[in-house]
DNA sequence: CTGAAAGCGCTTACAG
DNA sequence: CTGAAAGCGCTTACAG
């Protein structure tokens, strides 16, 4: 117990000053990048800081500031699990966008249907949040808004107070993808998606058959899949994967294509040769996948950056110079197309 | 942007005080509950509270008390992926854990191996870490001892100085599930396991060779099948699922049995009936395994409650009772057997 | 049971 | 370029 209770004696800015032969306000000043000082002073303290192990105490610089440097994640726990590719691998770029920004990132649980959702959010003294999976009518962003916590998130919403979003096109990312698949020359299709009213499957759905439209050609009302993914488990088989059967399937996401794929293989047909398939997200799986998934690829890290700037920016009052953001997206052709 | 700018006036304690007609003293003693209040004073209170909207500094509080109410979360990145079924698991409970008492959660990425590890870990300010993955000659818990920083692990370590972790005992845990292979009248056994020097990796192996043994039974070496998931996903179907196979397959996790399971049933077999497997986690995988697989619970609520529990009353000063807590296993029985 | 004072460790104006 | 003073908003002794 001895080592465990070291108990060191804490260091104060006047210690740093005073092994300096500074003034506490020096050793702030040069802590903090703040001109003033000499390059000659500037050394010695940081030797001091050095000599004497000085670490701010954050608890003060925050009071005296009024900046946390916390950066909260609002993360449901039901989207921390398995199934969920897509957030797991959101959640890692964030946490690492957060520390390149010398922040620390707070995860907030609490269920968005809480009545607590509202105290629990405002209680940790972040400065600013960031949210992603946001419907349009998502309550969150009007918590935030209306107890002027700055935020911004991975998502859209309907009320134009709700600013500074950062999001993709789905409906203009399937473009290349159905171009991509009508130049290998598919021309029949089926497509694969979850039946949730999140607006993103809805313009996945729109962009995939309007582009499909554009090329004279669309999806086959016998060939469509809906439902949870343990409904398109069951039913991939029978409905796009029997004798007659699409050139192509266009799923929703990574997650179901992979359910696709792996059904397909075990009917014998090959993906890319036998049947085509097709997902959209293009973060890592469990497995890789062989052949490998053509995809769209979402840029996790570059959405992570943006959306930990705009919070940032927004908490510096630097003025928001959007409603909203669109980040490109990128086809990732593999085999399976 | 106006509703984005919303700024309400800050409520300070002092500002609660004049409302309900007492001394900020007095809110606080509310408010912490010291006692030395009457009962109508706190309702007066309270309703003030209420009434204004009052919100705790919380940097404030924390510079007065010395404790940021943050318990820090070593999570390096490589251990966030869908890959890393029970590294989801234990952080979602953990998460879980430290809001139950009321802290929060803050999540730090450094790499094990980086030389800014220790000022990293040191950094954020918070009360206390919790750890786990962590290895019998892991370098963090010797950084927290060192700079006196509290802190509790889910694993085990080398070094008595380092105290205050809670564990399963990996070897006793493959007792039962010995036993029960052996009672449903399985004679002949495969190993499948990682090829690392985990300490959990030995003691799993070790307590099944030691249960078979006392059973007169034992694992024939040609069907120890050690290396990394690619290399066991590759060689499992000619090593342990041709015709000359062993009766049951003993997997080190249940990352491991997936594979097993998997291969098994795309060779035509059925779990259960035509080979037995068993994993060791019993986490949510992303698809449930059909049959279910037989597998030894760890008990991930009880062991994120354990260390953050003892995180805390290593903050409070609380004696630390013991060394180290083994937390027990369960069976968990499914139709993989 | 309640109040006035002091102080946690910083940084932000303000003087020199 | 550097220093002395004030104050961020709490809670912890200390008096009454």
């Amino acid at each position: 117990m001895t080592a465990r209770r070291a108990q060191r004696p804490v260091v104060r800015i006047r210690d740093v000053a005073q092994d300096a032969g500074v003034s506490p306000q020096t050793v702030s000043n040069v802590l903090n990048d703040q001109g003033r000082f000499t390059e000659e002073t500037r050394a010695r303290v940081l030797a001091s800081v050095e000599r004497t192990g000085y670490r701010p105490n954050r608890a003060a610089r925050q009071l005296r500031t009024r900046r946390s440097r916390l950066i909260g994640l609002h993360l449901p726990a039901a989207q921390l699990s398995v199934s969920n590719t897509f957030s797991i691998a959101f959640v890692r770029e964030v946490i690492e966008a957060v520390r390149r920004v010398d922040h620390q990132l707070v995860v907030l649980t609490t269920p968005v249907d809480s009545p607590d959702l509202d105290a629990e959010l405002l209680a940790p003294g972040v400065d600013g949040y960031v949210l992603f999976n946001v419907g349009l009518d998502d309550p969150r962003p009007r918590v935030l808004v209306d107890a002027g916590v700055p935020y911004a998130l991975f998502g859209r919403a309907l009320d134009p107070d709700i600013q500074g979003w950062i999001d993709i096109d789905n409906a203009a990312a399937m473009t290349p993808l159905v171009d991509h698949l009508v130049e290998r020359g598919y021309r029949t299709f089926g497509y694969v998606t979850y039946d949730d009213d999140a607006y993103w499957t809805q313009e996945r759905w729109e962009g995939a058959t309007a582009r499909l439209a554009h090329h004279g050609l669309a999806i086959d009302p016998r060939w469509l899949l809906r439902g949870t993914e343990a409904e398109i488990r069951e039913n991939v088989a029978p409905v796009l994967l029997g004798p007659d059967r699409p050139e192509a399937i266009i799923c929703e996401s990574d997650a179901l294509a992979e359910i696709v794929h792996v059904m397909a293989t075990r009917q014998g047909l090959l993906p890319g040769r036998d049947v085509a398939i097709t997902g959209f997200d293009a973060v890592p799986m469990r497995f890789e996948l062989e052949p490998s998934l053509t995809s769209v690829a979402i840029p996790v890290r570059e959405v992570a950056d943006a959306v930990v700037r705009q919070v940032l920016d927004e908490v510096d009052g630097a003025a928001a110079p959007t409603a909203g953001t669109f980040l490109p997206t990128r086809l990732a052709v593999g085999g399976s197309t």
